[in-house]
This record gives C-alpha cells, structure tokens and sequence, in this order.
DNA sequence: GCGACAG
DNA sequence: ATCTTGTCGC
C-alpha cells in the first residue's frame, strides 16, 4: 500500500479521483490518542496567475501556543485548482516542507476540508495519511455537505455537517460570537469531536485558528521575500 | 443538462 | 488564491 500512499504528485485529475477512492479506505477516523503537546498550521500562498507558490507549515505549543519551528518550501503549481482535487495542487509543497521541520507536530490543521469532500479525503485526510500525523481540515467555505438547522450565534456552538446520504462527515462551528463559521471535519487519526475540540483550542479571538493565520501570514511573507532572492 | 464548487 | 486604504460599526 505504501506504494499506493506514496504516489507521484505528478498526476492527472482522472488518475487523482481514483487515488483518493482508494487511500480513503484506509483512513482511521478516531479519537485523537493523547492530548498534543505541539500544534501545526499549514497553508500555501500564490500568486494570481502565477505558477509559483510558497507551501509552509508553523509548530506551536500547546497550551502555550508560542513558536517553536517553521518550515517552507517554494515551487512552481503544476495542477490546476479544481474544486475536489486542492490536496493535488498543495500536497507537494505541503509535504516538503513538512519533511523541513526539526520538530514534528502531534497535530496539524490544515486549511481546507479533511473528510467533509466529495468522495471523503479532502487534503488533510491526504495529508495526514501521507505523512502519519494526525489531521485536521479547517476551512473558510463550504465544500460539501450540509446541516440540519442553522449552527448557534456563539463563539463554540456548533453543528454536524452531513453528507446527502445522512453520514456525518464533519462540522460547522462558530468560532466567533456573529461572525461566518468555519467547516470543520476530520483529516485523519481523529474524529469529528476532538476535530471541533482543538480547533478551538487553538483559536483565540479571531476566526481562524492561530496556527492556521500564522502559517498564512508567514507563507505569504516568504513568497514575497523568496520572489526576488 | 444544470447547479455547486476548499484554495 | 490574491489585489489593497480607508472606512464603517460594535
Ligand atoms: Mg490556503
């Protein structure tokens, strides 16, 4: 299977549907193990039309949330973005830079879905299995699936989202008091429950997760600094 | 065929 | 995703 796993980024998207129907069966959605002492935020930036990106991940503490180690690497974006198929055109540069950190996260949150996609392996469910680290996909819209009733106006309400066969495949959960929601689902080697759990934990007063904003922010700077350089 | 559609 | 300052509202 580590064949399978370990498939070449350079595919096409028919190729890329098949993999993910088949490396979904071997995703373990489950209570996360143990409380995690370290957690990462992983993000990518680029231009408009440009082919050029910048992938990083950031590794905070937890509780403390302080920075403990960063990691970024640049290339050029081959795969289109096709809704469904994002883990193809990040997955590359995600993954080196996670090969690039001196400290492995317990847990890494993505931006973007985990299991509430199509065919259930959005990219931190890809991720999170390709590398073995338990996952998170936390998203700033809707991909896939739908809640039974409107998600709570407070700041840790929230709502199942599921699929249109009636699974629940991940949440809806406001993150601040009146402002728009996040989506929620788990990546990998954790479930729906503990997935809310520490994304909250690892928000504080914006709408995003600290981990997931400072790996925007920093991937975005060193796309910047890296353009001329 | 039509509508939806992470980043 | 990214372009960008000020501005409006709680
Ligand atoms: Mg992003």
């Amino acid at each position: 299977m580590t064949d399978l796993l370990h498939h070449s980024w350079e595919i096409a998207p028919p190729e890329a549907v098949r993999v993910q129907k088949t490396l979904e069966t071997h995703l373990a959605l489950q209570p996360l193990s143990d409380a995690p002492e370290t957690i990462a935020g992983a993000d990518i930036s680029t231009k408009w039309r440009g082919r050029f990106g910048v992938g990083g991940m950031v590794v905070f503490s937890w509780p403390d949330m302080e920075l403990i180690d960063e990691s970024f690497h640049s290339g050029e974006l081959r795969f289109p973005y096709v809704p469904g198929l994002l883990s193809f055109r990040e997955g590359l540069l995600l993954e080196k830079a996670f090969l690039g950190l001196r400290a492995k996260p317990d847990l890494i949150i993505f931006d973007g879905q985990g299991t509430a996609h199509p065919r259930g392996f959005g990219i931190a469910s890809h991720l999170g299995l390709r590398l073995g680290v338990p996952s998170i996909g936390c998203a700033k819209s809707r991909l896939f699936g739908d809640v039974a009733e409107p998600v709570g106006e407070e700041k840790g309400d929230w709502r199942y989202l599921y699929s249109p066969g009636g699974r629940k495949i991940g949440a809806v959960l406001r993150t601040r008091r009146g402002v728009k929601p996040v989506y929620v689902s788990p990546g990998h080697l954790i479930d729906i429950e503990d997935s809310v759990h520490w994304v909250l934990a690892a928000t504080s007063r914006f709408r995003l997760p600290e981990v997931i904003r400072a790996a925007h922010r920093r991937v975005g700077e060193e796309r910047a600094r890296r353009k001329k350089a």
